[in-house]
DNA sequence: TTGAAAGCGCTAACAG
DNA sequence: CTGTTAGCGCTTTCAA
């Protein structure tokens, strides 16, 4: 499986090497006619220049890579497709690597990535406070590194993230302003995004002088193929005791989408008798009816801005670092309404 | 941004290159004490070897390239996981390409992946009626190929699929035991698997003596992020108009589902009032509630199989070719049951 | 057990 | 405008 190179072609169109990588690349002028013979040679002999020579030549590599936990969660396969969008069309080829949740995989990521001598690295969701942060600082100073939804910051590393802080704040406001009061909070375990929001809700019911403590729900695993069903069973489960609770406000919007099979099947109707809020406005939000109203987290941007950050990075030589933060909007659409007691 | 080289290491052990190499790749005898030398400055220096320069004097690639329609079908991204499943435990790394439907971008994404020497290609639901068979003819002679459900076959490239055909006519049989004659068939433009399930229905109907070509609805985006909303707009238009329809048959869940919110719209009670199945088995179908019944495409297996099938291939210098065909199994769930009209 | 040196395919001075 | 040539970082003969 020899394929053809460069000199195969100069040899066939009888021009040197120079020549040719000239005509590919049009950075010099060429004369007209040998121009047409070694088009002609390439044509004929089918040859396809090699990249990673090339690359080995410029010191410049076009390839990004990227870390996801896994593709499994469409929230993670969005922020990919945001990337991708950006990426592409700037010449940029997507090196796709797995976590599967392991900070020690995380690590070999990286490191792989480092490796095959990638352009700069984009992190979805980074497990930044179960790996030793040195480790992020070591990284950053010899690549471009962008984190997305990251919690913890370190001055060489780039970031893209959703102000969740403001974005609860909004959700909880919008779930009142329908009249609800007993609002209970739906969470999964083991990531920093539900301990926010668990505070913003914490102290939001205080101020409202309805903060019961019992309304908080753990589904445990929050991003698992199994959110959904579990989310269900635990509400099932809680609320024929707790019929004073008019409204759930669900971490994400698998457990959102939970929330909604729970209702159905204590012949709830949604809206009318109980009101669901999720968040992230994955593609499953609005595949399920009633649709989901919920925080839409512009996983579309955040893979885009994460992709224009890394290339300012790299155009810097990996000098400067900024970070952009996004604002979680609220999308109305049908699992919330005015609360019953109120009408 | 200029990283350490092997020759940085050599001169800081003070011994060869060459040296390096051996203690690095493990391949020859090295004094234990040189050795050791070695392994200190690697460890101070920090160095990691810059795989494309290795790769490109092995002439040897350990970059598998992959070829997907788009993330946002859960479909594609359960495959990806299968196929990364078996080639990190090999040593390979995936290279992302997206076609967005389009023949002539995948074309491009195969140019792409031949540019940046990959070892393989693995292509997703390729396009193949669509491009001129000769090109992926030509790429096979070029490169290992495998493809996943793909239509076409060529004898240059290694196939895994469904067998859709079977796994069609099982779906339809279903349907047909409880009763239903009147199936519409819903499909998406711009994809093999479409079409051989076309096929089937067609034949199966007429050897039911039911067939109506008006009975087949085209959604057109068959995996984009709005099928499910596509499908339910047509089935809303079509259905009131059809009221012998019983049962529809969908490509894949996405469609599945839309067939399913189209139905609540049109306050039809499923499967009470019509059945609905779906395809895939994607998680989106046991996400929504009724749950969907639908085929098992054994998404992990499909993609796992593909890698192993890829190396194969590249073991024997791309000599070889061989196709694995797998069942589509019956998942029983909530949106089919007995016909009305027959109960 | 080690080093010197050729070369993987390509680009970019430099010289003409 | 075009050719010659020196590498990019690495592996691997071939000699020592």
């Amino acid at each position: 499986m020899k394929s053809t190179t460069i000199i195969d072609v100069a040899k066939k169109a009888q021009v040197s090497v120079a020549t040719v990588s000239r005509v590919v690349n049009g950075n010099y002028p060429v004369k007209e006619a040998t121009k047409k013979k070694v088009l002609e040679a390439i044509k004929d002999l089918e040859y396809i220049p090699n990249i990673q020579a090339r690359e080995l030549n410029t010191q410049h590599s076009s390839i990004i890579g990227i870390i996801v936990p896994s593709l499994f969660n469409t929230f993670f396969a969005e922020v990919v497709s945001g990337i991708e969008s950006f990426s592409t069309s700037s010449g940029y080829s997507l090196l796709l690597t797995y976590t599967k949740d392991d900070p020690i995989c995380e690590k070999e990521c990286m490191n792989e990535l480092l490796m095959r001598n990638v352009s700069g690295i984009i992190n979805i969701s980074p497990n930044t406070e179960r790996v030793d942060s040195s480790f992020f600082d070591q990284m950053a100073s010899r690549i471009p590194l962008v984190f997305i939804n990251s919690y913890i910051k370190r001055p060489a590393i780039s970031y893209v993230y959703n102000d969740e802080r403001i974005g609860t704040k909004i959700a909880l406001e919008h779930l009142v302003s329908l009249g609800h009061q007993n609002i209970c909070f739906v969470r999964g375990e083991r990531s920093d995004s539900y301990e926010f929001k668990e505070d913003v809700y914490i102290e939001f019911m205080k101020k409202m002088g309805c903060y019961n403590p019992e309304n908080i729900i753990n589904v445990s695993a929050g991003n698992s193929i199994d959110t959904v069903e579990l989310t269900a069973k635990k509400i099932v489960e809680f609320l024929p005791n707790r019929k004073d609770v008019t409204a759930f406000f669900c971490c994400n919007d698998l457990m959102g989408v939970g929330a909604v099979n729970a209702c159905r099947r204590l012949n709830l109707k949604i809206p009318e008798d109980i009101s669901i809020m999720g968040y992230d406005n994955v593609s499953l939000s609005h595949f399920i009816e009633p649709k989901l109203t919920t925080m839409d987290q512009n996983m579309m941007t955040l893979g885009w801005t994460a992709a224009s950050l890394l290339m300012e990075k790299i155009a810097s030589d990996n000098k400067t670092s900024r970070q952009v933060v996004l604002q979680n909007t609220l999308v109305l659409r049908d699992t919330t309404g005015p609360c019953k007691t109120n009408k």
